[in-house]
DNA sequence: CCGCGACCTG
DNA sequence: CAGGTCGCGG
């Protein structure tokens, strides 16, 4: 330090103050150190985009699943292979596909006025199939024909799949995009996110359109509605999608399956003696007749519950003419009589087996996303990304699917749809925004935290592949999702405040909870960012109790929902350790009241908070912005009077529907809902204003501290806070009438 | 040293 | 609205 020796100059006056001013730098920087790290991360790290990422992912996973389990099969089914299976699951798979059909065919009529719709949902059962044998003559065929061709076809199939998918997708985007119901509450947020929200693809031009519109000032109910029965629709509509696919793909099979059984059936009367070789020409000989157009193909119009009763009753046939069920693999090339029967029984049943799995696996699939979904709405508008198959392909296995699924569950399914909330999430947070819960937590223990509860996720990925970003296939570099890390950060902030308990039963509909998860989302990307910088490969601890932040942590991790309950004290009516939304919103309320609240008076009326000294701080420290903003004001009106002329204090009067007081409303009751903001705060304003003015007018605000005389006169004038605001849902109280 | 509040900034 | 700085008083 070349300045050492003068600083040892400095005057003794000054000393103090230097100590003060030095213990507290040293903090700063580096929190000054951790903002900018985190700043630097910011975009880098985005798991909520990896959950978009994740949730398209986990679609697309599905269906490579099910063109894979199909691929297999048609393999095994070629080589002959092992695996028996009992009826009764190929039975479910038929009641599944004639409830499903049967529901395609009569409801819904409100589907067919989306053209894009059109694509899969009302394709009935002939059209699947003379479609499929239009597109490709080979379609139909067995797959002992060519099994290249088939693989090639299920390839098309799904890719037919993804882009009338995608189609819908941007489809709804659009119809977003012209329902004034994206411009939701949040102005400043949305004026802040249009600029960095441009999408860096080209093929996403939607998405500006949507964000480059006119903001709305008010929305009413009934958008929110529309917007939420939209969203359901879309719901339905995919899953719906998800079936038909499949049930497609289970005719296609089963063409092949019954040409099998043709053909060999009518070989058998011929000599009872079936090679493969001899079956592979008769199946040249079907391809052949179907390439000439056949478009009444019986096998076609068979429903997947006839087809599993026809190769029952054949299955049965053959048993009790051979006598003997055989089990053994039928690799043998021996040329036996019969020899064919023990394999096409097999093949029956290993069709009915990957059938099987593949069905409950895909409804699984289906039902675990869509389960997840409707908290998750709003993201799935954004055009899905094309991702690589190969992201999923690097892991593999199922065990991703379902860590992946999980994590959904742990940001989506917390939140119970309520109509507000989903449509909520319209609302595009900033950066800002998502630090609001708990930023004093992370910032003032940072040091301790760090070597007490590491963060599973945490880690830089560029430094350290976390399990986190692994798991999701995301990474720094790979990453390149269209809306910043903020965009989904803030899924679940609500415009009226706490939502009712409208789903009986759940507790995770509290808007403890609710709040809950966002701070987890929040935190966990705070934590990410201080992490990165300071211990990027800090080993694991045990989870300290340190302000539950590693709890939070777990928490966000785990991903199990019922584990999550359990772990968490807080859940139901415990405190919950953060502050939300709706905590901030309540404070604006009680500003009304209290300009100068002590920590203990916050501390009973932020009874479902547990307090803690970061809690406590950021409480006061909304009050103080508060102020801020009221002095701002005051200050700024009583300077307007006196260029309009007013001289004398008589003439300041704070009304109801003054501009002062309309501009204060505005910031401590946005929304207005609020509607007994008490004759008191007028007083207290005016008083203020008055203050302001008589200063100015003496020319006192010459002196830097001239405020502070007022200060000392409004800090005198609050009054008791109603005994409502004590109560943790005094919001639902106080807005509700 | 510490906590708090004002102030400034982004 | 939050982070940071600064000054003051206990």
């Amino acid at each position: 330090m070349p300045d050492h020796d003068s600083t040892a100059l400095l005057s003794r006056q000054t000393k103090r103050r230097r100590v003060d001013i030095g213990v507290k730098r040293t903090v700063g920087t580096a929190s000054a150190f951790f903002a900018k790290a985190r700043a630097t991360f910011f975009s880098a790290m985005n798991p909520q985009g990896s959950e978009q990422d994740v949730e398209y992912s986990v679609v697309q996973h599905a269906d490579g699943e099910k063109s894979n389990v199909l691929r297999k099969l048609l393999k095994r089914a070629n080589s002959y292979e092992d695996a028996m299976m009992p009826f009764p699951g190929a039975t479910i798979i038929s009641q599944l596909l004639k409830n499903n059909m049967n529901k395609n065919g009569g409801t819904e009529p409100s589907f067919q006025a989306s053209g894009l719709s059109s694509t899969g949902s009302e394709v009935h059962q002939e059209d699947v199939c003379s479609n499929s044998s239009r597109d490709s003559p080979q379609e139909c065929l067995s797959p002992f024909g060519r099994p290249a061709m088939s693989q090639f076809d299920m390839d098309r199939l799904c890719d037919e799949h993804l882009r009338a998918k995608r189609a819908r997708v941007e489809n709804i985007i659009r119809g977003m995009s012209h329902s004034p119901s994206v411009a939701l509450r949040g102005n400043e947020n949305e004026r802040e996110m249009a600029p960095q929200s441009v999408s860096p693809r080209e093929s996403y031009r939607e998405n500006k359109r949507k964000q480059k519109l006119p903001q709305q000032q008010q929305q009413s109910f009934q958008q929110l509605v529309s917007a939420r029965k939209e969203q359901k629709r879309e719901e339905r509509r995919q899953l719906k999608q998800q079936l038909e696919d499949m049930q497609k793909q289970l005719r296609q099979l089963q063409e092949k399956f019954y040409q099998i059984y043709d053909s060999t059936d009518s070989e058998n009367d011929e000599d009872g003696n079936l090679s493969e070789d001899s079956m592979r020409s008769e199946i040249m000989d079907a391809r052949a007749r179907d390439s000439v157009g056949r478009s009444d193909n019986e096998m076609c119009e068979l429903d997947p519950g006839q087809f599993i009763d026809r190769a029952r009753a054949l299955i049965r046939e053959q048993e009790i003419a051979e006598n003997k069920p055989k089990r053994e693999g039928p690799k043998e090339k021996e040329h036996r009589p019969n020899s064919f029967h023990p394999e096409g029984k097999h093949l029956a049943e290993t069709l009915k087996q990957e059938l099987n799995t593949a069905m409950s696996q895909v409804v699984d699939t289906v039902v675990k996303v869509f389960s997840s979904k409707p908290s998750r709405q709003l993201p799935q508008v954004f055009p899905p990304l094309q991702i690589p198959q190969a992201r999923f392909a690097v892991n593999g296995e199922n065990h991703n699917f379902h860590t992946t699924n999980q994590r959904l569950q742990c940001f989506g399914d917390v939140i119970i749809p309520n109509p507000l909330d989903t449509f909520s999430n319209v609302q595009m947070p900033n950066s800002t925004d998502q630090t609001e819960a708990l930023p004093l937590v992370v910032r003032k223990n940072s040091s301790d935290q760090s070597a007490s509860a590491p963060p599973p996720g945490g880690h830089h990925a560029s430094l350290h592949q976390s399990p986190l970003s692994t798991t999701t296939g995301f990474t720094t570099s790979s990453f390149r999702h269209p809306f910043p890390l903020p965009l989904m950060a803030y899924p679940f902030q609500n415009p009226l405040g706490a939502p009712s308990a409208s789903f009986p039963g759940k507790d995770r509909a509290s808007p403890e909870s609710l709040d809950l998860t966002r701070e987890t989302t929040s935190l966990r990307t705070k934590m990410s960012s201080h992490h990165m910088n300071h211990h990027p490969c800090s080993p694991a601890h045990p989870p300290s109790t340190a302000e539950g932040l590693s709890l939070s942590l777990i928490k966000s991790e785990c991903g199990d929902l019922q584990d999550m309950s359990e772990i968490s004290p807080y859940s139901g009516s415990a405190m919950q350790e953060g502050l939300s939304p709706n905590h901030l919103k309540k404070a604006k309320l009680m500003f009304f009241y209290t300009r100068y609240p002590s920590s203990n008076m916050l501390k009973t009326y932020f009874s479902d908070v547990k307090f803690n000294r970061c809690i406590t701080s950021q409480l006061i420290k909304w009050f103080s912005n508060f102020r801020e903003f009221y002095y701002i004001q005051m200050e700024k009106y009583a300077r307007q009077a006196i260029n309009d002329g007013v001289t004398s204090t008589e003439e300041l009067s704070i009304t109801r529907d003054c501009e002062l007081y309309r501009a204060l409303n505005m910031h401590y009751n946005k929304a207005n809902d609020f509607e007994q903001v008490p004759e008191r705060f007028l007083e207290v304003a005016q008083i203020t204003l008055r203050e302001f003015f008589n200063a100015i007018i003496a020319g006192k605000d010459v002196d830097p501290s001239w405020k502070k005389a007022i200060y000392k006169v409004i800090c005198k004038l609050d009054s008791e806070v109603p005994e409502i605001f004590k109560s943790p849902n005094c919001l639902q109280e106080l807005l509700h009438e």
